[in-house]
DNA sequence: ATATTCGCATACCGTTGGTATGTGGAGTTA
DNA sequence: TAACTCCACATACCAACGGTATGCGAATAT
């Protein structure tokens, strides 16, 4: 077979089926001889296209986040007034996090595994970028007041993240509506009602 | 020596030793003998008082977890109005957690080590009970409108937790005012303006 | 047809968390 | 106070883990 449409290949089912377990287990559970063997190769082959279980996992990040990134702006770009795409990224970030792979590898394990310092700058390269870019067309729109971006964004975006882990344990059918709510409350707040 | 105390004594040690080399590396890069070493014991002391790695973590996590409950709560005592209680929780929150211990014990490892629900059921016990409960007293009293409180304190805590984060890597040193200035608005918001 | 590359397998190593067992001295009993 | 008990801890050991060094065979280049 061609070579480099095999080692795509390979590399791409290592991070696959690396992703499952990792969303399944918790990093730390997990060993290589797991992944290698779901992936029915060798430690061989995985030292050979990462450098590290950790940098295996940083690639299983970036995919997911990559994920959680698309579509939280195509719910967003749904929208042609800016204030709508901001709620309307909000809420999608809040339906896409209830998946068990985006809770634990991204919310859970990448931290801790990658360094918070790394994961934050992964976070800003995907989701959170569009939150910060939301905020500042709104302020430059005026429909909310002017305000430092950062701060707010960071306050926003680990109330979200909090939010989805809590949501992924609530047994009540009614929280999902309840935190959408309350946080379309503290958005609501921001706008510039002068 | 009394055989209790020396019991006592050691455990202690273990436990102090333990919290400066996980706040340092992290609970991943550092090892039992490293540990023993620093605390002048050997595995077998450390698995006397502990069942496991993670084991000796929780209990780092619980006296870290106390800590910053006991400076929230300390802080919210110090004022006798319902609302002036929560402000200063929060912002003594946001000053404790700077601290690099509570940092990557607490915020960054606990979740990932002990397992999210654990860790939420703990955080629950010692410092965000506190906020739940000054939400409910505020509801009670009529100074912010009456809405679910659980929702509401799991945002205004994942927004503290991430802020918290955020401020320890900022270099700067008005960006903690800042962050403080829109946390006060946010909970401002939160006011029944009736 | 031969040489070279490279994607991956095989074999191996040091360290790690964890366990089973030994031991010495404080605490109790006669 | 002598003998016995108990327990806090030390010692010795293990399987499994992440990581490395090397070998090999098929696809590509010459």
């Amino acid at each position: 077979m061609d070579r480099v449409r095999q080692r795509l290949e390979t590399r791409r089912t290592l991070v696959a089926e690396a992703r499952t377990l990792f969303a399944r287990h918790g990093y730390a559970a997990v060993s290589l001889a797991q992944i290698v063997g779901a992936a029915a190769v060798t430690k061989g082959a995985l030292y050979h296209h990462f450098d590290s279980k950790a940098d295996l996992f940083h690639a299983v990040v970036e995919q997911v986040q990559q994920e959680v990134g698309e579509r939280v702006s195509a719910a967003a770009d749904a929208h042609d007034d800016p204030w709508e795409q901001l709620v309307a990224g909000c809420r999608a970030f809040l339906a896409v996090s209830r998946d068990p792979d985006v809770q634990r590898i991204m919310l859970v394990d990448g931290p801790a595994v990658l360094g918070w310092n790394e994961w934050r700058a992964m976070d800003e390269a995907s989701s959170a970028r569009h939150l910060t870019e939301a905020l500042v067309t709104l302020i430059e729109t005026g429909v909310i007041a002017r305000r430092p971006v950062e701060p707010l964004a960071h306050l926003l975006s680990g109330a979200m993240n909090e939010a989805a882990l809590w949501l992924a344990r609530s047994t009540d059918p009614g929280d999902l509506p309840a935190v959408t709510e309350e946080l379309s409350r503290l958005l609501e707040s921001l706008r510039d009602h002068r």
